[in-house]
DNA sequence: GAGAAGCGGATAGCGTGCATCCGCTTCAAC
DNA sequence: GTTGAAGCGGATGCACGCTATCCGCTTCTC
């Protein structure tokens, strides 16, 4: 018999029951791990969480790409349209508000799908979601700008730095306080905004938990 | 003879001329190296930054704690000093912007400095020092609030976690526009104070800088 | 010029993650 | 039931990067 290499991919839906059920459940295990400790979990971990062996996974999925598709489809399209809404709101700034913090949320409960959106290009897979959000979020600074709601000199690239910083801090205090993050990004957008808020500030943290995410963040030291 | 380990300490001023002269240069090659890239950097290239060989290293430090010791008393050292400073601001807050911007400034250019004073105490070293840092952070604090200059809400630890956060930035765009951290925390402070500044925000980076500082941020994706 | 002190860098050990291979099990068509 | 293809598990090999040691050779110093 030709010994085909272990991850030419049986078309879908030729599957055997039994490996049909082991792909799912592939899929779910890569889903919850993504989501949970970004793209950096490896495919070992995934195979185990799922209950399989990593050569059923390498054997439905030829690389980590293919597996990554599977698993972020569906919060891609969430993210999509989260921005098609925040792009129909009647005043620009709400949109933005209301843009940034579905984004963060989005990307905050799901590290990988942080990962291909803010990865710079470098993952192939969901170029063309994050163009869209980027065209709808020029579309709404722009129009704040003109309504007069934006800060002076706040440019359309200071929202990708704000989502990589919020959502970096995120990553390391998830586990401590889950949205910890929103605090500052509400300090972030008041400050890029003309009349400031001074709203009362949400999630103050005590110092064991700032304890915590500090040592997560500076990993384990040697 | 006895082949005594290769790590055992001549005690200094002992050492042969073109020992100390190996040592010096160590030392030397490991300030660069860590103030560059932080800690993570290893003996390995430390060694082969300061033109010896790794044995040369361990023969003199025995673990990475002594050398790290050796490299960064200097750096600590400027630490503590521009906290003094920064405590004898007439008013609070000055003294807060100060100490902010000074410390920022030099965890910033010193990376490794940043892995021992932002460690949470996982590096022993220079526990001291941050304490006394934090000590007359607190007190700046406490006296900005009683002058009526700091929003509701804010607390000591907002500091700890908004210097995570710019300086994580810092290391991830120092290589592409080593100031732009500046940008960040002075929306940040600007977010912490009662009466808002909206000074003309400093820094602002080309699309393209933002493009290379994500892909470094996402690390080498695969 | 002798011997202690110092040197370099090959090498071993360890941890992590990707990818493959192959003997065994399970399914399902007959 | 039988049988052969499809599927399975996970040990295994490879590559990498870091720490730490060892030992034959060189250099300094008295």
């Amino acid at each position: 018999m030709t010994p085909r290499p272990d991850h030419e991919p049986a078309r879908r839906g030729t599957l055997r029951r039994d490996a049909e059920r082991n792909r799912d459940r592939i899929v779910r295990a890569a889903q919850e791990l993504f989501a949970e400790r970004g793209l950096a979990v490896g495919f070992n971990e995934v195979a185990h969480h799922a209950g399989v062996g990593v050569g059923t996974v390498y054997r439905r999925f030829a690389d980590k790409e293919e597996l990554i598709h599977a698993a972020l489809a569906e919060p891609l399209g969430e993210l999509a349209e989260a921005a098609r809404r925040a792009g129909e709101a009647e005043r620009a700034w709400d949109g933005l508000e209301l843009l940034l913090g579905s984004i963060t949320e989005l990307l905050v409960d799901n590290l990988g799908l942080r990962d291909v959106a803010l990865g710079g290009g470098g993952w192939r897979l969901g170029r063309s979601t994050v163009e869209r959000v980027a065209d709808v979020l020029r579309y709404l600074l722009d129009r704040a700008r003109a309504e007069g709601d934006l800060r002076d000199g706040v440019a359309g690239d200071d929202v990708m730095m704000i989502l990589w910083l919020v959502t970096d801090l995120a990553q390391h205090s998830v586990q401590v306080r889950p949205r910890l993050y929103r605090r500052y990004l509400q300090v972030l957008l008041d400050g890029l905004r003309a009349a400031p808020d001074r709203a009362p500030l949400v999630e103050e943290p005590t110092e064991q938990q700032v304890l915590a995410i500090c040592r997560r963040w500076a990993g384990a030291p040697l």
